[in-house]
DNA sequence: ATAAATGCAAAGCATTTGCAGTAAA
DNA sequence: TTTACTGCAAATGCTTTGCATTTAT
């Protein structure tokens, strides 16, 4: 990679994402690696996270309204929001979606990914009284 | 509807709503409802909307990463984004998705939604010599 | 030596909130 | 006349940016 600097915040970063399947926010990853790096800034965290998703290495996931997402995983596949604790699941059960012909024919398309909603199993024990 | 008045604000900005499918952002329903409503400000859009989600009369989306994006249309369907130009595309071509057995056994599903991402027919033209 | 990254603080946006005044019911 | 909504401005929370300093190459 040409001008890309392996700095120690860097690798730190690269090194917490690395097969991490919590889908970490900013927040996350400058608490996790801050602790081993005292150092560490958000703006660090940032512009990492920015430099990694334009590179590719990891994916940017908007499905928390509230904050960006990360993951590292950039293979083909889903996640399952847990609308009450905000827990984010990795599907991999291949979800059969066929580009519509109506889309394909006018736009070119990059990307495509299914995002479920509800509640975890955690949050349903917590809540069986509520039974929504 | 309990306790839901019909103020001036209210009924303007769903009846821009109704019937849109421009996927408006709270400062696109302000824009346009403040012209007619001068005193408009971007506090009621924000509660109108946030009430008009709560009560299921709209959808809100999380397809673009910098904005909330609302959708009175809360049938099944689902979108595509261009990443260039930030356009927001309903896909009502049914697209199969199953909920995968590992989910429905351990979750409680209460939505799917497919978001293709690419690039839109008047994005490509004027890229035409771009080509990624 | 050079180009790029860090860290800090400030700034930038989107969104929410407190509150006094106002209007719907 | 009571309850809820509006509008303003301030506050909040996430993310970006400017800049002087430091560091990898």
């Amino acid at each position: 990679m040409k001008g890309f600097k392996r700095t120690p915040q860097r690798l730190a970063i690269i090194d917490f994402l690395e097969g991490n399947t919590s889908h970490p926010s900013a927040e996350d990853i400058f608490k996790a690696v801050g602790k081993n790096n005292p150092t560490l800034s958000f703006a660090t965290v940032y512009n990492t996270v920015n430099t990694l998703v334009q590179t590719g290495v990891i994916r940017e996931l908007t499905i928390d309204p509230d904050r960006k997402r990360y993951d590292p995983d950039t293979s083909v596949h889903h996640h399952m929001i847990c609308q009450e604790c905000k827990t984010v699941f990795d599907i991999f059960t291949p979800v059969p979606v066929e580009v519509p012909a109506e889309l394909s024919k006018d736009f070119r398309v990059t990307g495509c990914h299914v995002e479920f909603t509800g509640e975890c199993a955690a949050c349903r024990k917590k809540n069986k009284h509520r039974d929504v």
